[in-house]
DNA sequence: CATGGTCATTTTGAATGCAAAACAAGTTCA
DNA sequence: TGAACTTGTTTTGCATTCAAAATGACCATG
């Protein structure tokens, strides 16, 4: 495992503006960064994971990265035992069963927020970014699909013009993610979520509300079917000692 | 301001039963008392409190003391200008407007998987505590009223059964309390909420989901109006200079 | 009188140090 | 053999310490 000293000022302009602007405070950017592990699946869920192995590969001294868990763990990414550490939390089938209907009305109400704000020029954006998803569809290019069919989500919740609404949503996708990241789909599965996505854009380029909040609904419920199949399937295949985790 | 000191174990079995217990960690400890002084309005929006008082104020260092306003800033609570200290944020009508419709959504899905799940026995229960309220309604007794109409609201959350709904709500319903505090309603905006409360029961009673949802948007609809009325007129009455803060 | 600058003080951010709790390995005893 | 106890080590929780940034007072300059 690569250390990765954050405090590091040696280049100094030698740090391209591509990466993300180091944030102000050292644990701003541990939370960001063991955000990004736990979500990468970088850190096995409910192993013992040691302060200062995390402080070495940070470089960072136990103060800033014990803050940083205790924010992850107000977020749910991890769970703290007092005396015994963190360990980043299990997602277990049950959560999914729980999170999706909670994001399904989060869209929904984005949905609905966002057909009474849409401008012509963001419903032309949304259909260059949907058929662009499309496009990766007909060629079986998955990463990318998931890719696009993610900023298209992002992008109605931006629309909506919510920060609450897009906060609440970002905390929840961002647990979720993890799962996503290992999930495939059956191909029944893909083409009906296309097809889903093609009532999207057409409730939306005639800003029915109602009518989009109760496909988002519904998309977000087939969603979390999908990544439960997907994940029963991977649990049976991998082993029968796994519980229904990632 | 009385001291508290956290890591107190003269008496032991002298802690009465009744105070909510002291958490294993001082820094939960912490966070729990300082998110009930900021709701309960102890600490001013907008003014900077040094740690140092705050450490004074609990009686411990401000080790524990950070890592909870770490906590506290992840929730949206306060702010934390870096090098600036921490302060406590304040609530805008914007943030109203934004927090409404999203605790509308959430109320309307428990509202869904409530009626598919309620026994009984807790719709007996729930109709115990309505007509609690409606007496206290008609007793002109706001606090206590207050009081049952959230512990309804919380009992239709509890029993939709999804700890993550319940858990989202939760950090919205604590950052609006605040508001809510000092709310002071209109007879007609009172009497209107207790309409809309006897159809609540009505279409649980029914078990009737979509009717539920549709009525808890509305009601959360009008809340939001009631609370905004409220701090408006207390924005005019208290000054000009007052803006829209609480 | 206002504006800008220097320096002491305060306050924050992060590192280090210390005591208590958990852990692990060996040891005793049934 | 195996369960319970002991002891040394590790790890956590918190206090303290140190350095950098911000604040504020004072002074100089236009």
């Amino acid at each position: 495992m690569e250390d990765v000293n954050l405090n590091q000022q040696p280049g100094e302009a030698a740090v391209p503006a591509a990466t993300p602007i180091p944030r102000a405070t050292l644990h701003d950017e541990v939370v960001g960064r063991l955000r990004d592990m736990i979500v990468e699946g970088a850190l096995e869920p409910g192993i013992r994971v040691p302060e200062r192995d995390l402080c070495a590969r940070f470089g960072v001294s136990r103060t800033p990265l014990r803050e940083a868990l205790k924010v992850l763990a107000s977020e749910g990414l991890i769970a703290l035992l007092p005396n015994r550490g963190a360990q980043v939390t299990a997602l277990t089938t049950a959560d999914i069963d729980e999170m999706f209907p909670v994001m399904g009305a989060l869209e929904a109400l984005a949905g609905e927020l966002t057909c009474a704000r849409i401008t012509d020029e963001e419903i032309a954006e949304i259909r260059a970014l949907h058929y662009q998803m499309v496009l990766h569809y007909t060629r079986r290019e998955l990463p990318e699909y998931f890719h696009l069919n993610q900023k298209i989500h992002e992008r109605i919740l931006e629309i909506a013009g919510n920060s609450t609404l897009t906060r609440m949503y970002a905390g929840l996708a961002g647990r979720v993610r993890r799962a996503r990241y290992v999930a495939n789909m059956t191909q029944s599965r893909w083409s009906q979520a296309v097809e889903e996505h093609e009532t999207i854009l057409d409730a939306l380029a005639q800003r029915d509300g109602p009518r989009l909040a109760h496909i988002l609904k519904m998309h977000l419920q087939n969603k979390c079917a999908t990544v439960k199949e997907s994940l029963e399937a991977e649990a049976n295949a991998v082993s029968a000692n796994s519980n229904d985790q990632i």
